[in-house]
DNA sequence: CTCGAAATGTGAATGCGTGAACAAGCCTAG
DNA sequence: CTAGGCTTGTTCACGCATTCACATTTCGAG
């Protein structure tokens, strides 16, 4: 059995472990590696090398014993699983500090993403160029994502309009968001969202912290 | 007992939804609310009210049974937990789009962080001057760090420096990391770090995708 | 060709986190 | 003052995730 439980239903915790095998792949292709093991990923990424196996086994059998996983090969194979054999169009609302670098961002079209379009709604940005691309209008929003075939959306508006942004990119059919506003949103359970919110994360760092001065 | 388990070795995940409460209680106090409920947080949140009271309950008594958590107390209380009931100076490294967004970023002080420094190697950017700060070259940062006794750090550098500028970080003393690169860095066990990688959120939840085309 | 070292994939055991349920406490309405 | 509804803090049971440990396979050295 070449390929078991593909679709049977693989913890979410484990999908979220995918990326970081990926990442850690591609340095390896980098350093012009070709075969690594569990043990020496384990190693690289602070992750027990049973648990790398377990995670993987969930999508079939990828490495030999004796030799480990052949680089390339498992990459691929995460690639697939995870759908970023392809480039991913991606919208960006929000055209300030953050929304621009995300534009100007070179790491995603290397793990299938690109942004294709930018929105804001201060009169003062519609119409700026960032990277190539034109910042277009709120009322733009439905007829540009559907042009595009755009699934996909990161959210770089501040908190107070998060949430109605989010709506927007609903109804015009974006089914994923990358939410960087500091703010839990309220979509439909078919829409996948995600956070960034960097301050939870350095705050989790401070629980551990004692203040020097 | 009014503080029980205080010292005791609470679960990291819990400490990790902390940071989200708080949020929630920010956004709360702002509606000019008084008072709210494991339950409407809950609701907010997207997480069971049973898990929120539990969370609570290893750090004290918070609530009132019958009338349930006076917001401004139980955010003073968990900005205590979370020892952001100060304000952390932080350096960030890299003074390129991101770094330079970080820098702008007004989000950092109401919510415990203030960025006292910035370092970049490119002598082109050093003496650049963001949002009142002066970038300052990679030879200044032990004593910069020392001198505006900086405990957390941000790397915004491309990811074959990271490695190194952590371990810079480190020797100056710096105890904890935000790491925006996209690599798993090494550093001491005492020092805590934590990642942000915005393309291994799009390829977690593009396993959930159909592509459209 | 044989042997030993290395590494996988997987059941079994352990440990941890989550949700259900409830006793006890608080507040308000009447 | 009392009754009823609401909400907390906590116990318990369940289920999920992680780690352990090993049979099995592969490779390379001698
Ligand atoms: N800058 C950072 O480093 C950083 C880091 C983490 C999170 N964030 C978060 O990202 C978001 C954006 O941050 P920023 O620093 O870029 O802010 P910003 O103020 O520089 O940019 C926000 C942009 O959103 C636009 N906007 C406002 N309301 C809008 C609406 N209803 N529809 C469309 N566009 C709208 C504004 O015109 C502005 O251009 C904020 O929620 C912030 O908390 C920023
Ligand atoms: N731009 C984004 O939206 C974004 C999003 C997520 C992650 N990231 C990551 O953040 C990092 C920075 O991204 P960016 O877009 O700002 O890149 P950038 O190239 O614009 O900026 C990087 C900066 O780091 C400096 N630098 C390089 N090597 C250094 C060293 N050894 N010491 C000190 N400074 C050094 C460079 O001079 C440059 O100014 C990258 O690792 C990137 O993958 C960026």
């Amino acid at each position: 059995m070449i390929r078991m439980g593909n679709s049977k239903n693989i913890p979410d915790i484990v999908i979220g472990r995918l990326p970081i095998y990926l990442r850690a792949l591609n340095l390896l292709l980098a350093e012009q590696r070709e075969y690594t093991s569990s043990h020496e990923l384990g190693e690289r990424l602070g992750i027990s090398s049973a648990q790398i196996r377990k995670d993987l086994s969930h999508f079939g059998e990828f490495g030999k014993q004796g030799t480990g996983y052949n680089i390339a090969y498992l990459q691929e194979q995460i690639r697939q699983i995870l759908h970023v054999d392809r480039e991913w169009p991606m919208a960006v609302v929000g055209a300030g500090d953050l929304g621009r670098a995300l534009v100007h961002y070179r790491g995603f079209v290397p793990r299938g993403f690109r942004v294709v379009c930018v929105f804001d709604n201060d009169p003062a940005r519609i119409g700026e160029r960032i990277a190539g691309l034109t910042v277009q209008p709120m009322s733009e929003l439905a007829s540009q994502i559907a042009a595009h075939r755009v699934q996909v959306a990161m959210i770089a508006v501040p908190l107070e309009a998060a949430q109605e942004v989010a709506t927007q990119l609903v109804e015009a059919g974006v089914e994923a968001i990358l939410n960087y506003a500091p703010i839990t949103i309220s979509v439909p359970d078919s829409v996948q969202v995600q956070y960034i919110d960097p301050v939870a994360h350095l705050q989790h760092m401070t629980y551990y912290l004692t203040p020097k001065t």
